[in-house]
DNA sequence: TTGAAAGCGCTAACAC
DNA sequence: GTGTTAGCGCTTTCAA
């Protein structure tokens, strides 16, 4: 592989010729710039980002940890990232940490082969978040939140969803509601519960404690929790899933038991994914706005990166979708 | 940022043994390590990626090009990636070209920042393909096949998957078969075409010319088909469409006509993307075995990185899903 | 068991 | 305009 020093010999120039000319520079004559530019063309020179990287202690990388790539609308998010990282001349690289525990965090961001990272996983610890932050790494924590110099923050408003969709439900008329949750230890799940009770609270329906459940936010779970929900005495008229993934499961288990949607019981989920606009009914649900959380995002980056201070957590709100589910 | 020579100073050791003391070498003294690891972890020493892919000519990343996220079970394809390198201690990184055209080749694989690639992008030309690959970066492509000799590709039967698809439609009795395809540049549309062709010429009912459409790959395309479709004066029975988004598309198109599927026109698609299983009729399909491509990709690459002499180049048969459309 | 020294390929300050 | 020089932070001979 022809280093820069090859094509400089080949040239007749010094590497620091060659390699100002190689950066259009203006400070090299004209024809000096045409014939390092051929030699480098003819002998198939590629600069090598390793050593420019070591010099330069840049990269023009950028990093996305995710937990896996199944996620509702990371492609969203990516593409708003994708597309402020561009416009500013970096890469962006998606990595996802469910299976390489620990792998991405160390070749990635401790040993600096990025920029700076914006993190959307809850399974990577406060710890490392903190260990690997510095000023020359900044990162960005999507839908968390830690006090630290140079990390900075992009929420989304789950728990006002959350509300937004309850509310929408007993205000629909039903107020025997019901809610199903995700793991008790899921950030997530906590703040779309607060977000639900809050409802539940202004109108005076706080749903019995037997009418909460938890499930596992998988689809499979959603279905599984049919049986606890229709052994109630009292099936609630109305349930608040906190995601659509076990909203699509729950629904599949009630028409399977020959319970109407929404006449028996209506729903509402959390996120929009794509199948629920195709299950029967549609799903009502709360929709992330993903792609302006990648702008956001890419755009704090950004700033962080060019030193900029006092930047402050920015807030997105998510908006409700109703559909035949409610 | 402290570096290797801090450490060394502040252990009061040369620069060269708190290299290996740090890579646990048992060269050193056993005091003389433990004192190396304590200084680094005081001073919260960190490795320098960039300096030491200079040095050593590998970076321990490999990437995975995608043309976006938003494909049939990428996410499968990347466990399976990922699942193997992490368990040759390397690090898998997903980098989407649709919005960074020519970028994310140059910096990731023109300046040799991973020690190879697995390519999924018809987006990305032969041309640059042909430029990057080289000893030293072997390239797996998903999909397609070039003759070069650090170029190796692992297939999946696109044709097969077609041929059976459409003679699964014939079989039940649907012997007016349409076909639609996908832009008439695309690679797979082209494969999946001959496939459901040939299968039709078995069996002797080779679609009418106006019996043939083509989309864009997308549900919105298939779903504006529908008048084309339902315009012709002898409507196909059956319809293979070459891919998941456009049946889905057409299948909501005709059922907002009030076509009957699989009673008036039966269906199959091809990709099995997770809303098949959720429209109504569930969609019968052709699955591509995307976890089981990747494991093999990702095997491929770890080979070639080994320097392995003749791999061949591996297929992979598809499976067809029988579902209520059809 | 440890250290000195060379160099990976590149950039940039400074000299000519 | 162009060349000289000095590293960036690390690994790796080769000596001691």
């Amino acid at each position: 592989m022809p280093s820069l020093r090859d094509v400089a010999e080949q040239a007749g120039v010094s590497v620091s010729t060659a390699s100002i000319a190689l950066r259009h520079d203006t400070r090299v004559k004209e024809s000096t710039r045409r014939r390092v530019l051929s030699v480098a063309e003819e002998i198939g020179y590629r600069p090598n980002g390793a050593a420019r990287d070591l010099k330069s202690r840049r990269t023009g990388m950028i990093a996305i940890l995710l937990h896996d790539l199944g996620g509702p609308f990371y492609s969203e998010l990516l593409r708003g990232v994708s597309t402020r990282a561009q416009a500013n001349g970096l890469t962006a690289l998606v990595c996802t940490s469910a299976l390489d525990r620990g792998g991405e965090l160390t070749r990635l961001l401790r040993e600096k082969r990025v920029d700076g990272a914006i993190i959307l996983d809850s399974s990577i610890s406060e710890d490392d978040i903190l260990e690997v932050a510095s000023p020359s790494l900044p990162l960005i924590l999507l839908d968390r939140q830690i006090q630290h110099p140079n990390l900075y923050s992009v929420l989304c408003d789950h728990r006002s969803g959350a509300y937004m969709a309850t509310l929408h439900l007993i205000d629909a008329g039903y107020r025997d509601i019901g809610i199903i949750l995700g793991p008790s230890d899921s950030h997530h799940s906590h703040l779309r519960e607060e977000g639900a009770l809050q409802a539940c609270r202004l109108r005076q329906c706080v749903p019995r404690p037997d009418h909460i459940w938890h499930g596992a936010f998988t689809e499979s779970s959603g279905y599984q929790l049919v049986d606890s929900v229709l052994a109630s005495d009292d099936v609630p008229r109305a349930i608040f899933v906190a995601n659509d993934e076990m909203a699509v499961g729950l629904m599949r288990g009630l028409l399977e038991r020959g319970v109407r949607i929404p006449d028996d019981v209506a729903l509402a989920g959390f996120d929009d994914i794509r199948i629920t606009q195709y299950v029967s009914p549609p799903l009502t649900t709360v929709r992330q706005p993903m792609y302006e959380l990648g702008i956001l995002a890419a755009d704090t980056l950004m700033r962080a990166l060019r030193g900029d201070e006092d930047i402050t957590p920015i807030v997105l709100q998510t908006e409700l979708v109703v559909r035949g589910s409610s």
